[in-house]
Parts: C-alpha cells; structure tokens; sequence
DNA sequence: CGGGTTACTGACAGTTTGTGGCAGTAGCGT
DNA sequence: ACGCTACTGCCACAAACTGTCAGTAACCCG
C-alpha cells in the first residue's frame, strides 16, 4: 500500500482503539515495518494529528482532538461568516485561506441546515484594501509565535534606510496598512514598523529574552497607537 | 511539499471552495504540475474521496466526504481570533457579542494548548469606526434571514426624507458606513441604504416575493457597488 | 458550428523519498 | 533491575513520485 493511502487508514485504524496500541500491533496492521511506522506516525503528528505515544504504554489519539458537533446560534453563525470574510479580503493571501478553510472546517461539522446558513451568509465586506506589503507576513506571525529575535531593513516616511533587530509581539491590521509591533534594540523602546517599508528581515536563532504576552502587555500599558520606528 | 501531505491539503482546499475549481488552479495552489494534480486527484478518488470532475469546469467535493480528522493549525485559530476581533470592533454589539460567544464555544472544543493560542493571539485590529447607526441592525439582519419587507423612512444625502418599502437581502460592512442592500419598490431597483441614515423602520408580515439569494446574484451581476438610494 | 476551456490518459527518464534492518537511547511500569 | 515501548540516526536499495510532451474527449458559449 502506497505511503499516501496507508496514513489515512492509520488514523482510521487509531480512532477504533480506545486503549492504547503499541506500535507493533499497528505495524502489523498497517503491513509495514515498525521503523517505518514511527515515520508514519511522527508524519501525522507534524500534519495536526494529536496522536500521543507514550513509552511502555502505546498510542493513543488525544480524546477530542476531532471536531465534536457544534450548535451555533444564527447571530453567532452570521459573526463567524463575517470575521472570515474580513479575513479573506483584509489579511495576505495565506492567513485569508488559513481563514477559510477553518470556516470550512466548522461548516463541516454543523447540522445540514446550519451549514445552509453559512452559505447564504449575507453580510458583506468592503473592498479590499490597496497597499502591497513587501514583507512576508507569515513569517512575521511566526517570528512572534516563536519569541525570536527579527533583523530587518527599514524604510522610514523619509525613505532613510535603517538596519535593526527588534522583538516582534504583535501584528496590527488597520484600515489601510498592517503594523508589525515590536521592542526595538536600537531606541530601546517600543516601536511601530509598517509592514510595507520593512525592505527584507531575516529571523535570528536566539529568542528574545522577554515573554510576547509581558511585552504586549507593557505596550498596552502605555496607551500610545501612535509611536512610529 | 510530500504527496502525503499534499493530498490532505488538496481535500481541504477543495472543500473550501463552493464552486467547481479547475485543476490548473488547484495545481497552482498546491505548487505542482497539473500532470501531478490529476494523479493526486485520481488517488483521493481511489481512496473514496467523492469528487466529481466536469470537462470545461472543474472540480467539486460532494459534500459528505469525512475529512480526515484534522484539528486547526496555527495560522486558522489566528484567523478565527482575527476576524472575530474584528467583528467585535466593527459590527453592532449584539453581532459582536455573538461573534465573541461564537469564539468561546470553539475555544472550549479546543486542546489546552491551542486554547492557549486563543487567549494569546497576537493580531490586532485598528481602531473602531466612528459613525452611529440610527437603526437597529440586528432588525435589518433579522428580516434578511426572514425575507420579510421593511417599511423605513430614509434621509437622503441632501436630508430629504422619504418613506419606501423595500427588500433587502443584504448587509455591508464598509470602513466607515454601513449599508444596507435592498430591491426599492418605489424605484423598483436595487438600492443602497446607509444604516445611519435610515430614520426609523417597520417590519412588515409579508414576505417578498423573492429569494434573497436570487436577489443577491442578481445584484452582483450588476457588478455596481455604488448605486445609491 | 467552431473556438476556448477543461478533464483526462499514456509514456519516459530523472529524481526523490520511502523502506527495512540494525544499533542505540530513554521513559514507563512492575 | 527488568521487560516493554517509544524514539532516533544511519545506510543501501527499491519503489514511488514528478515534470514534460503529446494526444483525446467532453463541455460551454456565442
């Protein structure tokens, strides 16, 4: 059985087992090597599968890593449509499918009627906004995820060419341009960095030595949108 | 990108469109050639993936097929904490208050650790929007998803006042206005309404005579997002 | 009808990657 | 301490995958 057909039997095979199975037995199952297996497995959990394996014990599938049944009210339903929507148009192109596809993901496990609903949302967004970043913006998001240190070219309004390294903590999506927020090495506080004059960055291996949600705290703190690299 | 990987993501992109897709589009989206994208398609196929392909138009996924239990990624809880940030900011508070509702419930089906992602998400939103709407838009929106006429006195851009019956079918979310999208009796076409400058309004016990999905397509077609009342 | 678009199939050669076996490390329960 | 089990690295071989090129057929629209 080709590698392809054989992960997707493998999950269904883990979802029939309650108790824990050792790898063996599904190796076997499977028709394929225990090493083999252990790719296998380990290739699910990098694609989302929450699969727990735990020595002397066996494999498990974490109870409710599947999508229960959802109830959602019409209001609720209509505020989901619309935020993905927003998504879809104000974000890149990545975060606006990553948007979409967890709308499709809820619709799917919706009752019938529900998932109607979805489809004939009718609230709509406006146009889409017009600047170009010419950062990547994903790896911006990861960069904050992460805690990792950003080096980046910068261009401010006067179009003065400036090389930092900055904490990345936060992302802003305003009307009209997105926001990198970050704690600049260089002025030693907060500073603002719009996305579409960051020229290129390159992601550090250290981490920075601050926690994300500290810094987004202090900088809300401050009150201060305003403040510009 | 492993084939093994990439026939996961191909389910789910597909499920995410509505409308047949060609499988050049497909294949570009995946980052393969189109040869590939056949024999990827052909293999889902083989595994019983219900999708059905039509010369001169495309693909479509019967709705039914069981998606691989796959829970979020990082970059969809972001996207669905974004566009519910932002409906919290931008839409009326019973609508934001859903969406918020909304969030709570696929926060609570969520493992420990992508709850986590929920609460320190780290894309904001600009600043709310300023204008007030004199109407109530949980009415507007509640006569658009019964298909009921609405009785409404509007104000004009000069202040001049008239009473219409209309069908709306529609609700659009702009930066700054809000609008409502309605067949206009009086004028018997489509017509553009400002929520903040719709006086006040009454329900009516009929429904119009049309759907509001046929409404909507009809009025895209215009293709004409300008038209005012 | 004819032109454009699209779904499919076959062949082939180069490349990738999947594979099993072996060896070794480490965690868990008894 | 012991057995069981999850994991990881290495390596050589085989199988699978991939893109390109070519060609067929079906559908829609004007």
């Amino acid at each position: 059985m080709a590698r392809s057909e054989r992960l997707l039997t493998l999950l269904q095979t883990l979802r029939r087992y309650r108790r824990p199975v050792s790898g063996a037995a599904l190796a076997e199952e499977t028709g394929v090597s225990l090493r083999t297996l252990y790719r296998d497995i380990a290739s699910l959990q990098s694609q989302g599968a929450m699969i727990e394996g735990e020595a002397g014990i066996g494999y498990v599938l974490r109870p409710g890593f599947m999508l229960p049944p959802m109830m959602f009210s019409q209001d609720e339903i209509e505020a989901l449509v619309l935020g993905s929507r927003w998504v879809a148009r104000a974000a890149e192109p990545r975060l606006a499918a990553a948007g979409a596809d967890a709308m499709a993901k809820i619709a799917a496990v919706l009752p019938d009627d529900m998932r109607r609903e979805v489809d004939s949302a009718t609230l709509l967004v406006g146009p889409r906004r017009k600047g170009e970043d010419k950062a990547d913006l994903s790896a911006i998001r990861k960069a904050i995820r992460s805690e990792r240190i950003l080096e980046i070219n910068y261009s401010d309004e006067h179009g003065a060419v400036s090389t930092r390294r900055v904490w990345p903590f936060a992302l802003g999506y305003f009307e009209h341009v997105r926001v990198m927020i970050a704690w600049c090495e260089l002025r030693t506080d907060f500073r603002h960095f719009r996305t579409d004059r960051i020229i290129d960055m390159a992601q550090q291996e250290v981490r920075y030595p601050r926690r994300r949600a500290v810094l987004l705290k202090e900088w809300r703190e401050l009150d201060d949108y305003t403040r510009h690299a």
